[in-house]
DNA sequence: AGCACGCCGACT
DNA sequence: GTCGGCGTGCTC
């Protein structure tokens, strides 16, 4: 093959055509990275996505400069995955290609200044930096500009060096550097060739009486050796064994006597101890079990649709260990990692080695090495969070994702927009795999999916140990106002019920969504807020840090302690945010031990650790949170979950706001009573008519899927529909405007009007110092999905012809 | 995404 | 007058 499409890691349209030189004609594969130029004097490590023969086009392609690899790294199932998601989600197969990858598996050249000897330095002509950076040049040849930035400031490094090159001091070069290291340990072994010559293992001995410790050091390390030959001796462990020092050990590695060598080390340590077997179904769950080896014979993947503490662990335990023995390898995706011990802990314990993880905490380094192990089949089994999508499996049967309708499966930390969930559906595709969703509480979309067949439905209602589910209360807020049966936020209600649980040491759960201490500081006098001053958003207050925090873009600034404005000094903190809840907690129960759990308290290092700890213990009376307690936190001893303020859930404006609150307040309900079946559930309203209220005590899970399912087709969105938020961003304002009306009517050209929403302005209109607009799409969702995707690709055509419109940012998120 | 080229404001 | 700002265009 003559020539090849290559993928560079660069946000750019499409794939670049490359020629492929004579001596890697027979190597080259796709699949494989290769080494190109690009631009000036770049160079960069590519994917090659497609090699073919005819090649005809005005320009003249470069030539690739090398191999990275002597196999495929990237399976065609994944570059049939990147494709795939790059049409579906509107994105450049460069931006997949850079967030599937660890960064230190994409060499890059770094630009270098080299110092030239061919002309002496006059030192009288040279300026300040100049003068720096050739002194710095003449102590260490290269330098890199980071290196450079350390004494020059940013600004004026291209003047000094251009200036410089002018004057031939130096030049400048590309140097490409593999960054990936293995993790080497040094170890010591007798040099048994010597040995054989000497002849004579007294005759070396007594060689050494002269030098004792040098003989003690040989004799220890001989001593360990005859003891278990089997064992490598490390270097350090001599060295802590006894006083020894470096030059000791040099002098017997110079009389050939003892030698050093090294082998590479795992940065992950994989769990080393004894292997368990997995627990027996009980029979509810090996009906479920049943249920999925039917809809896996028939081609279909699984709802697994089990209440709290029902299990799916087990199952999917099952599932998995079928998938193991029949030689296929599992995904395991989690929305977060951290969150989610138990499950770990036990496939752990069953699979030791052949289990694997990966996730947003590991270093880049223990991502390549996870990648490489995935490559060469060593693990069977992958526990992930989303990015796990894109490593190289080779023989994938099963991806279960675990929770989801969780939102972190659509989380934002990539540069374009997708769900987890969803391309794991389709992922499982390209590999002939099965897939099994699990969740207590589906999203619709799935349901939705599984009421169709489309997917099978598998419920598990029981709790393990057919423990009760625990009971719903509601309490109206009003009526308990009325009675003067309030405190603070807290009716006389649940404070006894608290009071109950701590009287029985037992423990208690207050969730409130909502971070920080106060929503805002108002001045009573003027009503002067404090907005960010990078976003169009009021600041919160944190009395924690006893700070104002931005939660979009992370600013933060002094809590005022008179009105910024009016120099007043009657200032009030509207809107409850968690610590003040927590600290109302505190005051009403004075004796109880009060822990909260939000963003930022689990921010300290092994913060999460400790509060687990405390709370396994039973250290720990009261926990206040926001959602964050919802995962993860499955202990004995919690019986009662309260809700003082749960209207905020609703009130939100996002047409999920009830589908999550409903998710919230179930999941975080199914952490009570786990054992005891004795849960209690009490939920603070002003509106206790509320059907979502209603529905939630209740807990039929028809009845409420069938009201969102009633809402959803009313108002138009999915599953009825699919949609589309195309987000415009730019710093100026005005120019934003025009070029997010220019394309709504690009869009009314082709798409008609009933689908188009907007441009509007976004709800927070400003982020970071960029202006935000949107237009949401509205798709029918049968055939006619693909034509209109069509032609809003034309349209987006015809929006890039305005050049000026060019540095407008926009983002599709694709089903948000 | 980077990098070069080209046209307008604030400084020696 | 120049230096340096960033708006624009291009990269196989």
């Amino acid at each position: 093959m003559n020539f090849a499409q290559i993928i560079l890691p660069l946000n750019l349209k499409g794939t670049f055509t490359y020629k492929v030189p004579e001596d890697l004609m027979e190597k080259i594969e796709v699949g494989m990275r290769v080494l190109i130029p690009f631009g000036g004097k770049k160079i960069y490590t590519g994917i090659v996505a497609e090699l073919f023969d005819e090649f005809e086009d005005s320009f003249v392609p470069k030539e690739i400069i090398n191999l990275l690899d002597s196999q495929p790294i990237v399976p065609k199932q994944q570059l049939e995955f990147w494709n795939w998601m790059s049409s579906y989600y509107l994105c450049n197969l460069g931006e997949i290609y850079r967030f599937a990858f660890p960064s230190s598996l994409k060499l890059e050249s770094e630009t270098y200044v080299r110092l030239l000897s061919e002309r002496t330095i006059d030192w009288q002509n040279l300026d300040a930096n100049e003068t720096y950076l050739l002194q710095a040049l003449e102590v260490r040849q290269m330098l890199n500009l980071q290196e450079i930035e350390a004494f020059i400031p940013k600004k004026e490094i291209i003047k000094t060096i251009n200036a410089l090159i002018d004057e031939r001091y130096i030049s400048v070069d590309e140097k490409i550097t593999e960054k990936y290291k293995a993790k080497e340990i040094a170890y010591l072994r007798i040099n048994n060739e010597e040995l054989k010559i000497k002849n004579s293992l007294a005759e070396i001995i007594s060689s050494l009486k002269n030098a004792r410790k040098q003989q003690e050091l040989f004799l220890l390390i001989l001593d360990k050796e005859t003891e278990n030959p089997e064992k490598p001796i490390r270097k350090s462990e001599i060295f802590d064994e006894g006083n020894f020092n470096n030059s000791q050990l040099k002098s017997l590695i110079e009389k050939k006597l003892v030698q050093e060598y090294y082998l590479e080390k795992d940065r992950i340590d994989s769990y080393e101890g004894e292997l368990e077997e997995i627990e027996q179904l009980t029979e509810n769950q090996k009906l479920a079990v049943s249920e999925i080896n039917k809809a896996f014979q028939e081609d279909k993947n699984v709802l697994l649709h089990g209440i709290t503490s029902s299990g799916k662990t087990h199952i999917y335990l099952e599932k998995i260990e079928d998938c193991v023995n029949s030689e296929k390898n599992v995904l395991l995706l989690l929305p977060e990692i951290a969150l989610t011990k138990q499950i770990t802990i036990r496939l752990e314990k069953k699979y030791g080695k052949k289990l694997g993880f990966y996730h947003n905490k590991l270093t880049d380094f223990e991502r390549v090495e996870v990648w490489r192990k995935i490559k060469k089949n060593e693990l069977q089994i992958l526990i992930g969070t989303r990015n796990s999508l894109f490593l190289p499996f080779e023989n994938l049967g099963l991806i279960i994702v675990d929770e989801e309708h969780d939102s972190a499966y659509k989380s934002r930390d990539s540069n374009f927009f997708f769900n987890a969930k969803d391309s794991a559906m389709m992922l499982a595709e390209f590999y002939n795999s099965r897939m099994v969703l699990g969740s207590a509480t589906p999203s619709l979309e799935s349901y939705d999916l599984a009421m169709k067949d489309k997917i099978r439905y598998v419920p598990l209602n029981e709790r393990f140990g057919n423990v009760d589910v625990p009971k719903f209360e509601i309490i109206d807020v009003k009526e308990a106002q009325s009675q003067k049966k309030i405190i603070g936020n807290f009716s006389q209600k649940m404070v006894d019920e608290i009071n109950l649980q701590l009287e029985h040491k037992k423990q208690s759960i207050i969730l409130h969504n909502r971070r920080g201490y106060a929503n805002v500081i108002e001045c009573e006098t003027c009503g002067h807020v404090t907005y960010c001053s990078n976003c169009d958003v009021v600041m919160t207050y944190h009395k924690s840090a006893n700070e104002l925090k931005c939660h979009y873009c992370g600013h933060r600034a002094g809590k005022p302690t008179t009105c910024p404005s009016c120099h007043g000094a009657n200032l009030n903190t509207k809107g409850v945010g968690v610590e003040q809840i927590e600290e109302e907690t505190q005051k009403i129960f004075s004796e109880a031990e009060v822990d909260r759990m939000d963003v930022d308290a689990m921010r300290k290092k092994f913060a999460y650790e400790k509060l687990y700890e405390k709370l396994e213990n039973g250290e720990t009376d009261i926990l206040v949170g926001t959602q964050m307690i919802s995962k993860g936190l499955d202990f004995e001893n919690i019986e009662l979950v309260v809700i003082p303020k749960a209207d905020a859930l609703i009130y939100v404006q996002d047409f999920r706001a009830e589908e999550r609150a409903y998710q919230l307040i179930t999941q975080v309900a199914g952490r009570a009573g786990r054992v005891s079946g004795e849960g209690k559930i009490l939920i603070q309203t002003y509106n206790p008519s509320h059907s979502i209220f209603e529905l939630i005590k209740n807990q039929n899970v028809k009845e409420i899927y069938d009201y969102f399912l009633d809402e959803r087709k009313k108002f138009l969105y999915p599953p009825f529909v699919k949609l589309i938020m195309i987000e415009l961003k730019h710093r100026k304002e005005d120019k934003l405007n025009r070029a997010s009306q220019f394309l709504g009517s690009v869009l009314r050209k082709y798409i008609p009007e009933e689908c188009i929403l907007g441009p509007e302005k976004s709800p927070i209109a400003r982020i970071n110092n960029l202006y935000q607009y949107q237009i949401l799409l509205k798709f029918p969702k049968n055939k006619n999905y693909k034509i209109y995707k069509e032609l809003l690709s034309k349209s987006l055509e015809e929006f890039d012809e305005i050049t000026a419109y060019k540095s407008i940012k926009r983002d599709f998120l694709v089903d948000f």
